[in-house]
Formats: C-alpha cells, structure tokens, sequence
DNA sequence: GCCAACGTTGGC
DNA sequence: GCCAACGTTGGC
C-alpha cells in the first residue's frame, strides 16, 4: 500500500499505533481493500512521491472492509456525492503498524533485484495504490528491509 | 516542474 | 459505446 510520507508515514503509523486506509478513490483499489484484505494479512508501507520512494516497513490488515466514512462527508476533501451510506462506494480497511524497516528498500533497490522481477511496483506506470503482492517477493522485501 | 501513464467524465 | 478532454499519480 502506497502513502505519500508527507501526508501519513510510516512513522505516524508506528506512533499512532493504527490507522483507518481512508481516502482510496480507485475502484481497483477499493476490490483489493473489499474482497482481498483479510485479518491478519501482512501489508508492504510504500512511501510514494518520496525522495527516494520505496518499502519502508510492513503493516497487518487489523479491520477487514467497510465504508470509508470520509466519502459520506460532504465537508471533506474525499467526498464524494455518489456515495450514500445506504449504498456506499468507497471502502476502506484498518492497518495496524508491525515494523519499520532497519533500512528502507528504495524503488531502484526493487527494480535492480532481479528475484523481484515482475513486481507489480516496478513496472512504469503503475500507479495503483494499493496493489497485491506475491508472497514470495514479500519475503524478499522483508529481508532486505532487515538490512 | 515536467510529463508519461492512465482513470474518469461528458458530448455526441 | 466511442473518444477527446481533463485530472491525478508519482517517478524523474
């Protein structure tokens, strides 16, 4: 899952303890979020829009899918008049933090390990933001994380 | 700040 | 249903 680090980082995650995924506005993102994300799934923290961008730690779905409140708001910026809570549009889950990496593994550390090869962050144009990951490139991640 | 990628909107 | 225009994401 993807979060710009200057609008929630990994370190407000670590100091927040939790935190509700509010805010998704992608419908492909919203069926990861609706029908994937179980309890106890582990999660890679992605800081995007970062100097350097790349994983920098590892957070646990906490709540499984539910309306994202913020869309019902119409004073929020995520708001969206579409959305009823009778019939809500956008869904979100509940992370809770688990660690931060030792050492963050960049976006160009990703792409140049080549047991990583074909993971859906490297590719161009990708800008979902949140996309399923195999398990076996999590554990690669994780371990280079651990530095 | 630029711009490629790509999702969404709305006229037709 | 097509597609041009527009908006957003996010690396660079």
């Amino acid at each position: 899952m993807k979060s710009e680090p200057n609008v929630y980082s990994i370190d407000d995650l670590k100091k927040e303890k939790r935190a509700c995924w509010d805010g998704v506005r992608n419908y492909q993102a919203r069926n990861f979020m609706r029908d994937e994300m179980k309890i106890g799934d582990l999660v890679l923290y992605y800081h995007s829009n970062a100097k350097p961008p790349g994983v920098v730690g590892i957070a646990e779905v906490c709540r499984e899918g539910y309306p994202d409140h913020t869309a019902l708001d119409p004073k929020d910026p995520h708001y969206d008049p579409k959305s009823s809570k009778d019939n809500p549009t956008w869904m979100m889950v509940d992370l809770k933090f688990v660690e931060k990496f030792a050492e963050m593994v960049t976006l160009d550390k990703l792409k140049a390990t080549a047991s990583l090869e074909g993971m859906l962050v490297t590719r161009r144009g990708q800008r979902l933001s949140v996309q399923p990951v195999e398990s076996k490139h999590f554990k690669v991640v994780r371990k280079l994380g651990a530095g």
